[in-house]
DNA sequence: TGCGAGATTACG
DNA sequence: GTAATCTCGCAA
């Protein structure tokens, strides 16, 4: 399998631009990962449901940097979320990793997602059950998706994206919920939500 | 310094 | 339908 680190100018650009051409590249984390199937685009100060909406915080600060970076966040007391953050540096840009189709390192996956019952569709199919399967925290927040360094990287694998994904609203916001900023790849028993 | 809400998940 | 669980960010 050909597997290529994307490049920083493929995250330098709009969030809704670089969301769709996300699907079936590989997220991975030391080896454990699969294809992201579903994916919501953010876009920093003009959309209500961004973190970044009310501007730069502590929490929200790596959506402010350069592209290619991870932006890990922690909600509901319990779960951790993953975005890649896109577009020039100072536009704070996130693309919410939603749900992956688990390929490499099932069995770690397996291991972490105790409650994920039968079925390989049930390990990473959602923002939290992501950060559980690939062990992704906040450690994580900040890493660079372009170098091998932090362990975690977007891969190009050789499958193209959809060439008519599945298009929405988004998922679990109470603003901006007008907004078809999220893409999933129509028909994936890994889809959050089918 | 206090408090409300949250880009969710799992179970009843 | 709703409990679990804790951090952040704004208001006071």
């Amino acid at each position: 399998m050909t597997a290529e680190v994307l490049s920083r100018s493929f995250f330098a650009r709009d969030p809704q631009v670089v969301a769709p051409e996300l699907l079936n590249k590989l997220l991975i984390h030391n080896g454990v990962g699969g294809l992201i199937v579903e994916v919501e685009a953010y876009d920093g100060d003009s959309d209500p449901a961004s973190h970044a909406y009310r501007g730069r915080t502590p929490r929200n600060d790596v959506m402010f940097g350069p592209p290619g970076h991870l932006y890990v966040y922690f909600t509901y007391g319990m779960h951790y979320c993953c975005n890649t953050v896109c577009a020039e540096e100072g536009r704070a840009t996130g693309i919410l990793i939603r749900a992956i189709e688990p390929v490499q390192g099932i069995e770690t996956m397996r291991a972490r997602r105790p409650k994920a019952g039968n079925g390989d569709h049930h390990l990473a199919s959602g923002p939290g059950k992501i950060c559980q399967a690939l062990a992704i925290d906040r450690t994580h927040n900040g890493a660079d998706l372009i170098s091998a360094d932090s362990g975690i990287q977007v891969l190009d694998a050789g499958v193209d994206p959809p060439a008519h994904p599945a298009q929405g609203t988004r998922i679990g916001i109470r603003a901006g919920t007008e907004l078809p900023w999220r893409w999933w790849v129509s028909g994936n028993r890994n889809v959050s939500r089918r």
